[in-house]
DNA sequence: AGCGTCGATGACAGTCACTGACATCGACAG
DNA sequence: CTGTCGATGTCAGTGACTGTCATCGACGCT
């Protein structure tokens, strides 16, 4: 395999995300995540297109998932219920994972390059599930349309699991939002929220 | 003012959209904009922070119109609608630009670093929108949903907008995408757009 | 054991986005 | 005519990212 120790792809992941946590991502070069995992700069470009991407590895296996769960949905399920079945699929993915998600959020949030990544791989997700929807028949706009409303409760989701200190499910939140989109969006309704 | 010709910032502007649209973005360095706007590359990055940056000059301006139509609906107005307001005043800022936005879309669309951009202005126009949501009394996580479902809605109509052919106009498009949206969300609705 | 292959890594030079520091120009006020 | 001030030019430097070639080390084959 390597040419010294094993796993240089997940030693590269794991000495980023502590030196963006301990500098912050600005102050750290890419040199310096090679050293640390015991590797040279042009190794760290060879596992990850740039500095940003070490952060989203899981990016596309959380897709997958998402793109599953949209498919596996029962056929007589409404558009927005696949979406919901893809976000519960989702919600799997990070189950186990709490503190790392935290940690990895946080680093985010702090900047403006890795929230522009961040978004554009939700933007991905969203292109992807939209494909789902469609591959079960839905037309246009109606797929991209609930696609985006998904993501939306995907959103409000997670930054509830992240932010809150309490110990509710993230599966459980998406099915809050969820619930709470719909109300949104009922027509003639009193107001919501207020 | 300037030490020479006036209106530095908007030749380095167009400068730039044309060398993106004549040779793309990644093979066209700053200093060939700076020069062909009669400047040289450091008085670039004066004006603008990044190679980016010169294609969403007028995001700011769009940001307020669109906040500003959300603050102005009738205070009657459920969330959603208050959102249909904003997306209202914000397709007039489009209105007589729909061949320069052809333009710049096209060129936004074929690179991801310019894509991700995008997707940065339209989160910090969501959260503008929140923001204004939130200052008509209309509650949390209401305010981030109804902001996000807007968003989806300006998406799917900004985009058909671009892409028709027909003479239709952005804010019917706009309509139209939020009535479809509505549709989607609705309970119990027997699966819309098959 | 010896040998050849091949994927992963190292070494090195180069481009370009972006920044800080300082000099300079040109308009304008007095 | 002169001092001020904002906008620009100049220059040196950092760091992300890339192309190229050499090298290492595991493995299979003989």
């Amino acid at each position: 395999m390597g040419r010294w120790e094993p796993n240089a792809r997940e030693r590269l992941a794991k000495a980023a995300l502590e030196l963006y946590r301990e500098r912050g991502y600005e102050q750290t070069t890419v040199a310096e995540i090679a050293k640390r995992a015991g590797l040279t700069e042009r190794t760290f470009f060879r596992h990850y297109a740039d500095k940003r991407e070490v952060l989203f590895d899981g990016s596309g296996a959380l897709q997958e998932l998402a793109v599953s769960g949209v498919v596996g949905a029962p056929e007589s399920a409404a558009p927005l219920d696949a979406m919901a079945a893809g976000l519960e699929a989702a919600s799997g993915w990070f189950a186990d994972r709490r503190e790392h998600a935290r940690q990895r959020q946080a680093v985010i949030v702090a900047n403006a390059e890795l929230r522009e990544r961040e978004l554009i791989k939700l933007a991905s997700l969203s292109a992807a599930l939209a494909d789902a929807l469609r591959g079960r028949g839905v037309a246009e706009p109606t797929a991209s349309l609930a696609a985006e409303a998904g993501m939306a409760v995907f959103k409000v989701g997670f930054q509830r699991w992240i932010a809150e200190a309490e110990e509710a499910t993230l599966s459980q939140l998406m099915r809050e939002s969820m619930a709470e989109l719909k109300a949104v969006t009922a027509h003639g309704q009193a107001r919501p929220g207020r």
